[in-house]
DNA sequence: TAAGCATTGTCACCCC
DNA sequence: GGGGTGACAATGCTTA
């Protein structure tokens, strides 16, 4: 029962943010809307990439290409791209592990 | 049974492109290779923008705010604003009804 | 507005449950304890065994070797596998597009 | 700097494996053998039962019942029985502390 | 105990 | 519109 009280903490943060400094025009309402709005603007950004890599297919469809092989085929060509990468990290995995 | 021949054909193109021009060097195979170059390169962009979110994420955790609550607060936000820009396209439906 | 009302209905389902079949001892109230039942088994499975595979990796740890290299094996070993699976079903995909 | 050699050691394991004996048809070779043998058998009956769980769910929907829902329920379940026992936990251990 | 990683569940998109 | 598939998010485990 008797579990300290922990006020306003929980485990996911090394420092929660002080419940005072939230109020508006507290610094840390400040930080916050920074962090908001950045985020808020790249996702953005990522959604309008999105839009035009559908588009692309979208034009490759028209031009006569069937986009299910087509994707698969860019799928092979980035996994044997990562696929080096991979070996790469493989290797150091090894090396650590012979304590080289 | 009787599925027609319709050889090198399926029902997802228009104009299935022409066999020949796909080999080396052909009209079709510059296309393609335009086609997956840009592809390539928008997933490219999409996934770094993803990384930066990311590190935005993780710059919110080391200030102290609690990331679920955060993604949970933009997922909202995101929502509400869906939500008022769908309000402004039924206003204009209406206008439009009305002659206005 | 005038959005016909469509009673008790959604589109998740092709013929939605009748809801007083699911009183206690309806027909269809058996039918989903049942269900309930072989998910929850099924389940209880899957966690016995996600147990045995983690004590397996323990005695191997025990026995000198490095889990971290073990997993990264096996993961090798689990891909290359499944990239002979996939290498057919392209083959599949491509005859497919070609109207074999 | 001052790594301390340790040669073909790490941290990991309190007595890493010969690597003589890990030459085809050495002890070790033999072990790790069957260490991998059981750990691809057991993600191998993992796996299927994977499958299980999703045609009883595929079933399910069949029979007019919301997935969504479903999976729902089974999670507060779940819950509820966790919760259940770690009740009887505690009250075994307020029992041990009364020497009862 | 925190950070990275692997798995699992959820959601949206695409095709039929 | 419904089912299948692929990406994304979230949680739990593993290690440092």
């Amino acid at each position: 029962m008797n579990q300290t009280a922990s006020v306003g903490h929980n485990s996911r943060s090394p420092k929660p943010v002080d419940r005072e400094e939230l109020r508006v025009g507290g610094a840390a309402a400040d930080r916050l809307r920074s962090i908001v709005d950045r985020i808020e603007r790249l996702e953005g950004e990522k959604a309008d990439i999105a839009t035009d890599i559908k588009e692309v297919y979208q034009e490759a469809k028209s031009s006569g290409f069937d986009n299910k092989v087509l994707r698969e085929l860019i799928k092979i060509r980035k996994r044997e791209a990562a696929e080096q990468e991979e070996f790469e990290t493989i290797l150091d995995v090894y090396r650590n592990a012979l304590g080289m």
